[in-house]
RNA sequence: GGUGCCUUAGCUCAGGUGGUAGAGCAAAGGACUGAAAAUCCUUGUGUCCCCGGUUCGAUUCCUGGAGGCACCA
């Protein structure tokens, strides 16, 4: 028989420019807690504007935890949010209360938390360098032979064109000495948590409206401006998102701004597209427009054990 | 009113000496376990404006009509 969890996290997550932040801070202001940030991207320092993070206002109406720190160089990633998020649940927020926000559209960082992700080692820099010289010089061929050799199970179900899978694969087996595969158990991790999970969402041309507006609204406050700042520092995974690499291919020449600007909107669509994919495939997210989210989540936690 | 040009995918347009059509953009669907705003895959049936005619067969040629644009009155 489970024990009742009292302590529950409410997850609100959805496609982007959907309004996730606004009604985060509602429902935190209500249950009395704070607010941990599942935004891949808005962890990170000096781009507030391209990843919409929270205002100051935002933040000092409720305490966000995850957002702005991380200069743009420094390595993070699913499994580092999860261990983060797990210590900060024990070490602060239960400890004040039954109830913990966690707002974001990145899925896999909302999965590791809710259900876990497998232990792997971590890659050393040689070997990170050695793969990627062997992907350079030799080829997604040579990497996929490799793999074959190393972990045929693995090797039978990767996507062969997805290069940088394949080449992912490939360090961990050399990093670990043993199959990728052996360690890829997919197991999903029991917490001593309740996990409530709200999506928000609207129809597909209103979130597609507010999405271009959004744009308009990040290049009236300065994306411009921001994205040259860390022009500089392009090559960077925190700088591979959209709106930036936009912005870099018009300071390149490659395009123009009027294109640079469609580009960010046509991108953004695709990205809240892919989102929505991601969370059809999770059961556990009970839908609702941004309006209800509030009367919805009441239902939920009172239902909760 | 006259003359000319146009009417093909959601949009902008190609094309076919008659065998039911294709680009760009837009859009849609999917995969996903340590870079995830990343990375990767798939998808174009549309009364070719309408009614008739010629033809084995018309979106393509011809008559008529409708709508649009331009110029002339």
């Amino acid at each position: 028989m489970e024990q009742a969890k009292k302590k529950t996290l409410v997850v609100i997550t959805g496609p982007t420019g959907v309004g996730k932040t606004g009604v985060a801070i509602d429902v935190a202001r209500w249950l009395g807690c704070e607010i941990i940030n599942a935004d891949s991207r808005q962890v990170f320092r000096g781009i507030p504007i391209g990843t919409a993070a929270p205002t100051a206002e935002q933040q000092a109406a409720v305490r966000h935890h995850f957002v702005a720190v991380k200069n743009l160089d420094e390595y993070y990633s699913a499994s580092e949010f999860e261990s983060d998020v797990l210590r900060l649940l024990e070490t602060e927020m239960w400890q004040r209360g039954d109830y913990a926000v966690m707002c974001g559209g990145s899925m896999l960082y909302v999965d590791a938390v809710c259900n876990g992700i497998d232990e792997l080692p971590t890659i050393s820099d040689a070997v990170r360098a050695a793969v990627a010289l062997k992907w350079r010089d030799e080829g997604l061929e040579s990497l996929l032979a490799e793999l074959a050799e190393r972990d045929p199970a693995y090797y039978s179900q990767v996507d062969k064109r997805n290069a940088k899978r394949v080449a992912h694969a490939v360090e961990i087996c050399r990093q670990a000495g043993r199959p990728y595969s052996e360690l890829r158990t997919g197991a999903v991790k029991e917490r001593d948590f309740a996990v409530v999970k709200v999506g928000l969402n609207v129809p597909r041309e209103e979130l597609f409206s507010r999405i271009n507006a959004r744009v308009d609204a990040m290049m009236a406050a300065g994306l411009e401006e921001e994205a040259r700042r860390v022009y500089g520092l392009r090559q960077l995974n925190s700088l591979n998102t959209v709106g930036y690499k936009e912005m870099f291919a018009y300071f390149d020449g490659a395009m123009d701004l009027a294109t640079a600007r469609e580009r960010i909107k046509k991108n953004t669509r695709v990205y809240a597209k892919k989102q929505l994919t991601w969370y059809a495939k999770d059961p556990a997210i009970v839908w609702c427009e941004p309006e209800r989210a509030q009367e919805v989540i009441t239902g939920l936690i009172q239902r909760a054990p």
